[in-house]
DNA sequence: GATGCAAGTAACCTTAAGGATACCAGGATG
DNA sequence: CATCCTGGTATCCTTAAGGTTACTTGCATC
């Protein structure tokens, strides 16, 4: 896929698929305290200040739903769940790197 | 800057703050059409479609605020306004493209 | 046998983004 | 002089994201 050879609105229709996906309030604190390791459901709670579990709930359902979170059930008794970024996930380094970087210099220049 | 520097806590931080100026409906498809040369008001709501007035304006407004407009009043008769991107408004290109590409492979990712 | 924990669900409420519709002032145009 | 165009405001309404509080089931623990 070359950028420069799509139309305005093919633009517009892939930047908003990117937002749809990561432009909640939580979706990134969330696959950032599973990527440290939090990978029990109550360990998320505990993780990420303030969510409260109908939000920790319905994001990590959007997060498997988006292929970035594998969700695991293990027999033990009781059974125990797991949550685990995918390999797929990691796709969203550049794009994350980028927002942090832009963020960061917007501060800045929005303060001149 | 140096990415891998900065603590979890910061990393979400910087990226809420891009997602707080991009995350919008409307941010992106504004900016593209004044960047395609529609420069005055009008020429905007009709080149945006479905865009009302009122969140044009208030568009145009928080566009400005943040630098990546430019807004200049001519003392013609009646008084004309144009809109138009700033230098700074290119510094969004790589992080636009990161979207662009993203959203693009997703959308392929997901109906796999 | 009461109490606690994991992993949630259910029902209801609040707030902010965005949409619908109407309107306005000042000049231009027929 | 009536209507049109530009560049917007003002008011009210709808919807969806997220918040609050309570509850549940099945096991384990004291």
């Amino acid at each position: 896929m070359e950028i420069e050879e799509l139309s305005t609105e093919q633009k517009i229709k892939h930047v908003q698929d990117t937002l749809f996906v990561m432009s909640g309030k939580w979706e990134l604190p969330v696959l950032i305290a599973i990527n440290a390791g939090n990978i029990r459901f109550k360990d998320l709670q505990r993780s990420v200040p303030n969510i409260t579990t109908k939000v920790l709930s319905k994001e990590l359902k959007d997060l498997e739903i988006n292929k970035l979170v594998v969700r695991t059930i293990y027999n033990t008794s009781p059974v125990s769940i797991e949550y685990r970024v995918s390999p797929y996930c990691k796709s969203l380094k550049p794009l994350v790197d980028e927002m942090i970087k832009w963020g960061y210099n917007h501060r800045i220049e929005i303060s001149k």
